[in-house]
RNA sequence: GCUCUUGUAGCUCAGGGGUAGAGCACUUCCUUGGUAAGGAAGAGGUCACGGGUUCAAAUCCCGUCAAGAGCUCCA
């Protein structure tokens, strides 16, 4: 354990130890630091709430400045049973049976609290330091659903009070930069409660980020070799009984709609639609790869406590493709998709980490197909991979119902990892369709899908782009670009006529024409993160000039009206 | 879905058993100014919704809906 972590792992044994003289009856499972913490689990019969955490407060600072010693003690597994079994302690009875015959038992002793612990702990609990309690939640005993739920402690620890503070002003900072907060407050979009929960509105400005990401995107897809569909948001329940979606996944699906005898679903993915392309006309091997792109937009019933501003929705937007290809050319193919994600992000300079996505040993029939199917789609994967050297995780269970996959993640502004795009090797699906092309040898064979999204759902990459710029857009993707501020309205003639160049570029501009002091034009293009403001004096007017204000450097001087808008067409052009 | 918290004007929030408040934004008028707030007037609310307690509920209680944190889930 890390010196830091030590700390915070001490921090919650004082957590403990506090709680355990105010409310004797608790029951105490885990309490292990975090990577911004610690935590405690407890069975309390009091319901906690912030409301009590000046006492626990208190008490922790007490038992803090006593300056307890931690002191490690190995015990005998029954004689550990025993404390705890005197004490009602079942959740740490259950915990000693969790921990391997051969291994050491130890306590860990403070003042009146002992607890079961492997260590390891400050020498004593006046070293901690700085802390701070920071919320309560439910969790699940060991993660279950099925098993009691606790109460969750959280707090922090640090060694010295002014990192404590750093620490606390730094959650505040990432609060601005949360996507919720600035997609109101720039009119990017809404989530209306009249609308459905989960079901975000795209306001004009937050459509128009969207619109140039899939432009740009668009674009890209034809230089690799993309086919574009258009599919309908819903289908017969039989294409999803086919592909395994209404068995698998029915909860996760909005209720069938009955049509004129028959039933329908709003669609939870757009690879049946897909397959349906591929199968409306007899396919060659000359004609492989055949890859389809479509902007499809899904619905999927998520648990309402999952739902979060753009992250998490019941409808979106995936960015989605299929390659039909030969197994032969699925290594080639899988690497491509790779370079198109790897290039995409690199544009917004957003850092992703990789994980391989596998089946979870332990719930083999969650997942469709046998291991024919799988092993050659992850050692489709593992090839990849080893061959670029790139670095990544592994998830047991994170692999889709009908295949492994390669999945790019990102962390949002509260520190959540979010999964981006995704690459799936699928050997399933048509297996299931029953797809085929003809091989050179004139016989049938059965061709590999490549499921794949750069951004994976556009909302939820607009939701993270919002935060990872904190609304501050580049120029090629801000909604409003120019903000033309005349000081007089004697300027607006010559404002009039500069918007006019400026849609004549195809430049997102707008003019304050407003009875407002130049001042206060300013300030409220700066508060709307509109990234250059052109002023119109007298002076600019009569030299054919305008003074630029940019955002990222503020007052820049005069520059010729020529100037102007050669730079800003260069700097405004969609990236490739 | 579960635990806890929250819901008052477009936004940020104050108030709190006796009938609705501030700042900003908005509208109109005055002001025509040189790099982050000029002035005045006005309009705007079923205090989320539905029940209950009470002479009286925005305020207390219950339920529903929605939002937030975490857990669980996530094709």
């Amino acid at each position: 354990m890390s010196p830091l972590e030590e700390l915070r792992h001490s921090a919650a044994h004082v957590l403990a130890t506090a709680l355990q003289r105010l409310h004797p009856e608790t029951k105490f499972d885990i309490g292990p630091p975090t990577a911004s913490g610690f935590y405690y689990d407890i069975d309390c019969p009091k319901r906690l709430s912030t409301e009590d955490f000046a006492a626990i407060e208190t008490e922790m600072a007490r038992v803090i400045a006593a300056d307890e010693p931690f002191e490690r003690r190995v015990v005998g597994r029954e004689e550990a049973r025993a404390f705890f079994a005197e004490r009602g302690q079942t959740f740490k009875i259950g915990r000693l049976d969790d921990i391997p015959p051969d291994e050491e038992i130890t306590f860990y002793v403070n003042g009146d609290f002992t607890d079961l612990c492997a260590g390891s702990h400050v020498p004593s609990t006046g070293k901690i330091g700085a802390f701070k309690l920071l919320g309560v939640s439910g969790s699940y005993h060991r993660g279950d659903e099925s098993q009691p739920q606790l109460q969750r402690i959280y707090g922090t620890a640090f060694p010295t009070a002014a990192e404590l503070e750093a620490h606390l002003a730094a959650l505040e900072e990432a609060a601005r930069r949360d996507h919720r907060k600035l997609g109101a407050q720039l009119k990017l979009f809404r989530l209306d409660s009249g609308i459905g929960s989960g079901l975000p509105l795209l306001l004009p400005r937050g459509a128009t980020i969207r619109a140039q990401l899939e432009t740009m995107l668009s674009r890209k897809l034809e230089d690799y070799g993309y086919d574009r569909l258009y599919s309908p948001h819903i289908g017969a329940i039989d294409l999803y009984k086919t592909s395994g979606h209404y068995p698998y996944y029915a909860e996760s699906m909005y209720q069938p709609i009955r049509i004129e005898e028959r039933e329908f679903l709003l669609k939870p993915m757009n690879c049946p639609m897909h397959i349906q392309a591929y199968t409306a006309e007899p396919r060659s091997y000359r004609d492989l790869p055949q890859r389809y792109a479509e902007y499809g937009t899904v619905y999927r019933m998520e648990q309402s406590g999952e739902l979060s501003g753009l992250v998490r929705v019941r409808g979106f937007t995936q960015d989605d493709g299929h390659v039909f290809c030969t197994p032969e050319q699925l290594k080639d193919e899988f690497k491509s998709c790779l370079r198109l994600v790897q290039e995409v992000m690199a544009l917004f300079d957003l850092r992703t980490r990789c994980r391989v996505s596998l089946r979870d040993p332990d719930n083999l029939d969650k997942y469709v197909g046998d291991d024919s199917l799988w092993t050659p789609a992850e050692a489709c994967i593992r090839a990849v991979v080893d061959e670029l050297g790139l670095e990544h995780s592994v998830g047991l269970g994170e692999a889709a119902f009908y295949g492994p996959k390669l999945d790019f993640m990102a962390l949002d502004a509260l520190g959540r990892s979010w999964q981006l795009g995704t690459i799936q090797v699928d050997f399933s699906l048509p297996e299931r369709f029953a797809l085929e092309f003809t091989g050179s040898d004139n016989a049938k064979h059965r061709p590999v899908m490549i499921h794949r999204a750069v951004f994976g759902s556009v909302e939820r990459f607009l939701g993270l782009l919002i935060e990872h710029y904190a609304g501050d857009f580049p120029l090629w993707l801000a909604p409003e670009q120019v903000r033309i501020v005349p000081i007089t309205d004697a300027q607006l003639p010559a404002a009039e006529a500069l918007l006019a160049r400026c849609k004549g570029l195809r430049l997102r501009a707008a003019i304050d024409d407003s009875s407002d002091k130049m001042g206060a034009k300013i300030r409220k293009a700066e508060l709307e993160k509109i990234p250059l403001t052109a002023i119109l004096g007298k002076r600019e007017v009569e030299s054919g000039s305008v003074a630029l204000r940019s955002r990222a450097k503020g007052d820049e001087g005069a520059l010729a009206t020529e100037k102007f808008l050669e730079r800003l067409k260069s700097e405004a052009a969609l990236p490739s």
